[in-house]
DNA sequence: AAGATAATTACACCAAGTGTAATATTTACA
DNA sequence: TGTAAATATTACACTTGGTGTAATTATCTT
């Protein structure tokens, strides 16, 4: 279980001491920003408090990160690499939506942690993430429609895959809502698949 | 054909001269605004510019709007209450998810101006707007969710009725999006009609 | 050790907002 | 009609996120 998804992994063995200050200073970044977030919350905590906590100029910030949102999409690094790679695998699953579901319940099994709930708070009470957010929604129904169309080349119509990508993706974001609306109690992929369901049952 | 949606409607009869002015003032915002941002782009444009072209001081602006956002948020308003309306009249069209494309075309056919395809635009061309532009597809599915929630009480579960909601209203993105890739020369009600077909035939 | 490269910083700047308190305008009412 | 209350407008100072630039320091290569 990847609780801490900001772990940079495996140095190279060859690692200078440039490559290791700059991992280390990555790494504190994102914690002190996470843990100060969590903390204060989003809007509240300003770039110096975080400069400063970590321990360097509020100018160096900027040179590792683009925004002070990017602190928060570290944490979820790596999420989109892990779904491209489910939904190859179950390439097998039958039509392409039944792909994507399958991909994603796997996926969303390692990823119901406690840090993706406390995340998933923070981005609620901000207005900046809430919009980050949902950039972030489009770029994995991309993501999805991307891996899809490479899968199958042709054996579908291009157009009927961005539906699925569409419709896999908005199913997944409604059954997380609705498995943070619970506090994170049942199952997160029990979740999935009502949505899943209910979404065969619908259309 | 309602091209300029920010004309405020049918003044009261016993408008005083407050009020005209705000509407004025109101109106004269929005216009520069759409004005500047169309000829220079949004980010391009600031608010200093915005507040000199309309006559205004700086802090006037934020008088009447919350954000600079808001000034594109203005040549929209309307649209909710359009939706919402055609939702309930075409509430015999045969399931949700019918109801909500009966809908959903006929909307479409009203707003399919050159105006909606320049504030399109101006939307790609800023990350804000992008993000703002998602988060009023988010509160447009809700706006569907909610109108179809009260047409049909307990005629279908509520789960269902959320990933309608959301399955139609993204085919509706796909669908402007893929309009507006061609230009806005086919009519956009064609891609709407595709989409939900695509839809069906993939789910 | 020396020069190239990359990291860090200081400093000055811009633009979007916000808080506050003063001033001008409109309205309501005696 | 005059005046007090309500509302609109403004000036000013401030915060915060973010950028440009150029100087300084640390690391790497040879």
């Amino acid at each position: 279980m990847p609780e801490t998804l900001t772990k940079t992994q495996t140095p190279a063995k060859t690692e200078g001491l440039r490559e290791r200050n700059r991992r280390e200073t990555l790494q504190r970044i994102t914690d002190v920003g996470m843990e100060l977030f969590l903390a204060n919350g989003f809007d509240a905590t300003t770039l110096d408090e975080i400069a400063a906590a970590a321990g360097i100029s509020r100018r160096t910030f900027f040179y590792y990160f683009r925004s002070k949102d990017d602190i928060l999409l570290a944490h979820i690094a790596g999420y989109d690499d892990a779904l491209r790679a489910s939904i190859r695998d179950h390439a097998a699953a039958g039509a392409p939506i039944d792909v994507v579901r399958e991909a994603l319940l796997e996926v969303c099994a390692r990823f119901q942690t406690s840090r993706t709930v406390a995340i998933s708070r923070l981005i609620r009470e901000s207005d900046v993430l809430s919009s980050r957010k949902h950039r972030n929604d489009l770029h994995r129904e991309q993501v999805v429609y991307e891996t899809l169309c490479e899968l199958l080349p042709g054996k579908d119509r291009r157009d009927r895959l961005r539906l699925v990508a569409m419709a896999a993706s908005g199913a997944l974001r409604i059954a997380v809502d609705a498995w943070l609306e619970q506090g994170g109690k049942r199952q997160l992929t029990k979740y999935v698949q009502d949505a899943f369901a209910n979404l065969k049952a619908a259309i």
